[in-house]
RNA sequence: GCCGACGUAGCUCAAUCGGCAGAGCGACAGUCUUGUAAACUGUAGGUCAGGGGUUCGAUUCCCCUCGUCGGCUCCA
């Protein structure tokens, strides 16, 4: 080797002077643990790599973002050895890091059993244990082509590299191949191999933590077209603490459940007799729906909203105009014969909605015309896919339709995602971010100078309201671009919520004029959104963004009154008819339970507010509250405490 | 729709290697009532998801349907 002598590097920003040959790893003095990978021109780098003359180089320590994602595709492999010892005959699909962990895709003849898993982990644990090295291989496609022969989808990796350069793979991908080979650390003899671009922590021994999760069917290469693998998801971090926390996360999410939370708290239900994804709303559940619909209602009155009314079954001829069953007929309840005409189920509000607009001729005066309803569709899910009340067969929306004028489009949008922001705010989610999906080049309808205006507007919007915002380049449907509002919840996860999209594409199919000032016909500029998305959907989700115990404005029992005794409960009857008259849902247990049962039952169902009362709070004409948290607050007047609630139901505060 | 797991009382879960199905909670009835998360006693409640098959006999084994759960695809 009569490699440089010496190389100029740039570490930490200071230049250095190193020695040919060192690595990465020896430059960064790099234990493999904490600093996990190396970064070199914005490229990442095995620690075990060779520095190069004028690299400029950074650590990747081990909680990074990158970090993470190198421990979990380390230890994607470290499964994936695991697996073909335990089942010779599986064959390898794509290993990489997710979000949180990991996943391998294998054809294996028999589908994994949580037996399977319990084995290939604990092979896993033992491999980690051994610090098997990982080693990298520059190797030629015939190469290549050849070591990997007995595995097909490798091969077809290898095949398609030329073509699709641009995909981000992490089994090919960069100018050359790589195998990544296991070796043992003491004989130095290969265990084990992959087709792999790397990089991967030095040793199995830098994988502090993991855990397998799942298992699922998934088709090779993402397309029900062709064969499906068999997938295991694990995690794996930087450290036990932190997966510990995860884990954790994972039991706070299932206890959220809106699910269960629906069974639990008597919200709703999913009868067998009416058929997957048809959800019906029980009492309180009905309660909790209807005062979230009023609320909007009024709001949407406020904004200048008009309220219309659509049927839920229309002949054909409305989606042949609006071209649904073109292109969406998939997703709608076949079509029902009727005096031989075809009757279909509605997917969507917007044709009904176009139709009033074109009920008669209208003039720039009645724009922007706002029309509003809470219209419920009917989409045929696919058995698979159907999800609590996150994805349902029927489901309404609070689904508006805003006609406006190119001139107007601006400021309406802006307004829009305002009015939008400050409703979702008002629900109690304030942690958002937004996406915009702008035009398909190759697909769209609609003049150009219109997209651009609305996706600057968009963005200008977005921007203003001091927004993370993600770009979705091309991802708009080919009529109009899109806005979506992204909400956190309370433990960190992301819905997708409220969608702003305009449609450069019905107003055209169904001619929707207006009359100009200057007497010419103009077509309307058309804004589609919905604020909930739909109805259930949201509910579902502020029943595990709350956890089940929604502020008192929204509880569908927001006081439950405690009799001390048998004897107190007419008093707390004249409380509560005084609680009533000022609008608060309240109720008085009288059962034969004890006054502790009482308790414990109230807080299961988790109310808001507990009134208690005995002999002393009688005594005073004043009450004693438990709150959610167990705290107590005693002997409080009786028109103090009606206060106090009505003032956290009007002000909807949580408590 | 596809791959896999599952379906026992209102809920959570036992049991039956093919031989009369069980508990806790809840419900109901009665007894007892005094200060912040479970009083006591009793009663009712099941075509073991539905249908078909194998068998002397099926909740148990096989097939189909429906539904649920976890993935994949999909989410206009």
């Amino acid at each position: 080797m009569s490699a440089v002598s010496e190389l100029r590097i740039t570490l930490a920003g200071a230049a250095r002077v190193v020695a040919g040959g060192t690595t990465y790893g020896e430059a960064l003095e790099a234990d493999g643990r904490s600093v996990v990978a190396a970064r070199a021109g914005g490229e990442l780098k095995d620690l075990a790599a060779p520095v190069a003359e004028g690299d400029v180089i950074e650590p990747v320590p081990a909680d990074s973002p990158d970090g993470r994602a190198i421990i979990r595709h380390s230890t994607a492999h470290v499964m994936a050895q695991a697996v073909q010892e335990i089942f010779p005959e599986a064959r390898l699909g794509i290993g990489p890091p997710v979000e949180n962990g990991f996943y391998y895709d294998f054809d294996v003849k028999n589908p994994f059993t949580p037996d399977d898993l319990k084995r290939i982990e604990k092979r896993m644990r033992e491999i980690v244990k051994q610090g098997q090295l990982f080693s990298r291989r520059p190797v030629s496609d015939d190469e290549a082509a050849g070591e990997l022969a007995a595995e097909p989808y490798k091969l077809e990796l290898i095949g398609l590299k030329g073509g699709a350069a641009d995909e981000e793979s992490v089994e090919v991908g960069g100018a050359e191949l790589t195998i990544y080979d296991n070796l043992d650390p003491k004989t130095g003899e290969l265990c084990w191999k992959d087709l792999c671009r790397g990089p991967h922590v030095p040793t199995t021994r830098s994988i502090p933590a993991f855990k397998l999760m799942r298992t699922g069917g998934a088709y090779w290469r993402g397309s029900e077209k062709n064969p499906q693998l068999q997938r295991i998801y694990g995690t794996a971090w930087e450290s036990r603490e932190k997966q510990d926390e995860y884990l954790h996360l994972l039991v706070e999410a299932e206890k959220r459940d809106h699910r269960k939370l629906g069974a639990e708290l008597d919200l709703f239900s999913f009868p067998d007799e009416l058929g997957s994804g048809l959800p019906v709303f029980h009492p309180k559940g009905g309660v909790i729906r209807r005062v979230m619909e009023d609320y909007s209602r009024k709001r949407h009155e406020e904004a200048g909203y008009s309220f219309v009314n659509t049927p839920h079954i229309t002949k054909s001829k409305l989606y042949e105009i609006s071209g649904h069953l073109d292109w969406y007929k998939d997703g709608m309840f076949p079509a029902m014969e009727l005096e031989g005409a075809e009757y279909y189920l509605k997917p969507m509000n917007c044709p009904m909605h176009n139709l009033i607009f074109r009920s008669r001729g209208r003039s720039y005066r009645e724009l922007p015309l706002r029309l509003f309803e809470f219209g419920t569709v009917y989409r045929y899910e696919k058995s698979g896919v159907i999800h609590g009340l996150t994805r349902v067969r029927g489901m309404t929306q609070d689904d508006a339709h805003i006609y406006c004028t190119h001139e107007q489009m601006r400021d309406e949008l802006k307004s829009l995602l305002r009015f939008v922001l400050d409703l979702l705010r008002d629900y109690g989610l304030d942690d958002f971010y937004l996406e915009l999906s702008t035009k398909d080049p190759e697909k769209f309808v609609g003049p150009d100078e219109v997209w651009e205006e609305a996706t600057e507007t968009l963005r200008e919007v977005a921007e203003s309201e001091n927004l993370e915002l993600v770009l979705d380049p091309g991802g708009a449907a080919f009529y109009g671009p899109k806005i979506s509002v992204q909400a956190r919840d309370a433990i960190g996860r992301t819905w997708q919520m409220s969608t702003i999209q305009l449609d450069f594409n019905l107003p055209e199919l169904f001619e929707l004029e207006y009359q100009a000032a200057d007497g010419t016909r103009q077509r309307p500029v058309k804004i589609h959104r919905a604020l909930f998305g739909s109805i259930e959907r949201f509910f579902g989700v502020l029943v595990e963004h709350y956890a089940g115990a929604f502020p008192p404005w929204l509880a569908p029992v927001q006081v439950v009154g405690i009799p001390i005794a048998e004897a107190h409960v007419s008093y707390l009857q004249d409380v509560a008819k005084k609680a009533r008259e000022r609008g608060i849902r309240i109720e008085v247990d009288a059962s034969d339970d004890r006054m502790q049962k009482k308790i414990r039952n109230a807080q299961k169902s988790k109310v808001p507010f507990m009134l208690l009362a005995g002999d002393e709070d009688i005594a005073g004409g004043a009450v004693s509250f438990r709150f959610r948290n167990g705290e107590q607050k005693n002997g409080v007047p009786v028109d103090e405490a009606i206060a106090e609630i009505v003032d956290a139901i009007e002000r909807r505060l949580q408590v």
